[in-house]
RNA sequence: CGGGGCGUAGCGCAGCCUGGUAGCGCAUCUGGUUUGGGACCAGAGGGUCGCAAGUUCGAAUCUUGCCGCCCCGACCA
């Protein structure tokens, strides 16, 4: 993509109203523009990132063999009515009426919709287990949105509902969702951890928070370091088999986010070389809740002895706009973003610090189609701006690699080659950079399946 | 929802108290000089001063109502 082409208006200052550093940069660098209080349009450049996102939570949702469908995000209040919270929910729930007065909503989830769906495709206890997903706008009125897309109103969420016969297999479903998200997170340049947290109305310990770790984190987390430092399942891992293992592994360990930390609790269970204070933002949230819905909905299934009975249900969610503001807070430096690769809007800024040069016109013009040919994903600055513009404007917009072509170097047959999270810069000739900068992105985006 | 604050050019702000033809920096456009880390000179364009009523000869400025946004708190993916 020639930038010259392309919508990217960037900031120089910062906006009053952004707080957080991943607000600031998501406005400052043109991703984001927000149209309403937690409202926010999806410039060209953020949606390649929202995308490349929601790619790798569907990737790994397939993976792990749950099954994509979409639901919309209107819904009728009289569905929500049968489960009871129409009326709990309370005003968090944007309530619509349509030109029939008929009573409507903006789903802020969809536990009502997917129960409603399955109760009359599921008849048997053969028929399962089900693990549907969706990736869909939600709405929830927030009180008080802030943090930019960390906390919008409207945001972008995968949800996963899952239906079992009983405990024992809601378990295994469970499972899947609870080592899914551990790649999830992982391919996107993360670290994050599992932590426990309300259980809500059935108890046991099947909820689980999972909180990326960023210094700028909304709130504090504690947890064990061997926590942190457990390898991620690797992309062979075989859904079908025993998870439970790498579940308890990972919830044997203590991890709490600062409202259930307890201090005490804490230094005992962890060695003091291993205890972690940090911050971090939650991203993703898996949590069983039985027949809550199935039993006032009627979802049931007929089981081996022809009674029926109703599904064992969870939900898992992931906040996949809020992952944009996640990742740039985890990854950035005073000079703007520092995208990892697997989620970054283009893979290389092909800086030509004179256009209209007719040298470096055509070393950008040779790598451009190289890196096409390549599958390496170019934005090609292509514009008339000073080269100090265009360096702090690609540090800004934080691209993974730079390929910075100009006379000077030409003259000696070199380019050069900036690596955006490091900062090393080093020098390649004009012959070899461009397989230089392709086996570094094959390579990373390889590493980071 | 309670408390606080703010709406003036694309962005950041001054002007308001004490009413009198709307300003500054950055950005944008034109010309010129520059040209490897956010240049310089000269000129130009761009604003229903959030909206509406009121007071007044005259309102960005005073009054009232409404709308929007931000911050702190309680709440949340």
């Amino acid at each position: 993509m020639r930038l010259s082409r392309f919508y990217l208006p960037l900031l120089r200052e910062t906006p009053s109203e952004a707080q957080i550093v991943s607000h600031q940069l998501m406005l400052r660098a043109g991703l984001i523009r927000q149209e309403g209080a937690g409202i926010y349009a999806w410039l060209p450049l953020g949606f390649r990132v929202l995308k490349k996102i929601e790619q790798i939570v569907r990737e790994e949702q397939n993976r792990a063999g749950a099954v994509e469908m979409l639901m919309p995000t209107i819904q009728q209040a009289e569905l929500w009515r049968e489960s009871g919270r129409y009326e709990a929910y309370g005003k968090e729930m944007l309530r619509i009426t349509d030109r029939h007065d008929r009573e409507m909503l903006f789903g802020p989830t969809n536990e009502e919709m997917i129960t409603e769906i399955v109760r009359t495709g599921v008849r048997s206890y053969k028929d399962l287990p089900k693990l549907l997903y969706h990736i869909q706008w939600k709405f929830r009125d927030e009180i008080r949105p802030r943090f930019g897309v960390m906390r919008g109103r409207e945001f972008l969420m995968k949800d996963t509902y899952s239906f079992d016969i009983d405990k024992a297999a809601a378990r295994k479903s469970y499972n899947k969702m609870f080592v899914a998200y551990l790649r999830t997170f992982a391919r996107m340049g993360l670290q994050s951890a599992p932590m426990r947290a309300e259980s809500g109305p059935i108890g046991g310990d099947m909820s689980h928070e999972f909180i990326v770790l960023a210094e700028t984190g909304e709130s504090g987390v504690f947890c064990d370091r061997r926590l942190v430092d457990m390898p991620v399942p690797g992309s062979d891992i075989d859904f079908e088999g025993d998870l439970q293992p790498i579940v308890d592994q990972r919830t044997s360990l203590y991890a709490a986010t600062d409202e259930k930390h307890d201090a005490a609790e804490f230094e005992e269970q962890v060695a003091e070389g291993d205890r972690i204070a940090a911050r971090g933002i939650e991203v993703g949230h898996i949590f069983n809740f039985g027949t809550k819905y199935s039993e006032p909905m009627n979802a049931v299934v007929a089981g081996p002895d022809g009674k029926n009975i109703p599904l064992e249900m969870g939900s898992y969610g992931v906040g996949v706009s809020r992952l944009v503001g996640a990742v740039i807070e985890a990854h950035h430096d005073e000079g703007g973003c520092r995208w990892p690769l697997s989620v970054a809007p283009f893979h290389v800024g092909l800086i030509n610090l004179k256009p209209g040069d007719a040298d470096a016109d055509a070393a950008c013009q040779s790598f451009y189609q190289a890196f096409g040919k390549a599958g390496v994903e170019t934005l090609y600055d292509d514009t008339n701006a000073r080269p100090g513009e265009k360096f702090a404007r690609m540090d800004l917009i934080g691209l993974p690699f730079q390929v910075i072509v100009g006379p000077r170097g030409l003259k000696n047959g070199v380019v050069e080659i900036k690596n955006r999270a490091t900062g090393d810069k080093s020098e390649a000739s004009l012959g070899d950079a461009a397989e230089v900068i392709v086996a570094q992105v094959t390579k990373g985006l390889q590493h980071s399946l």
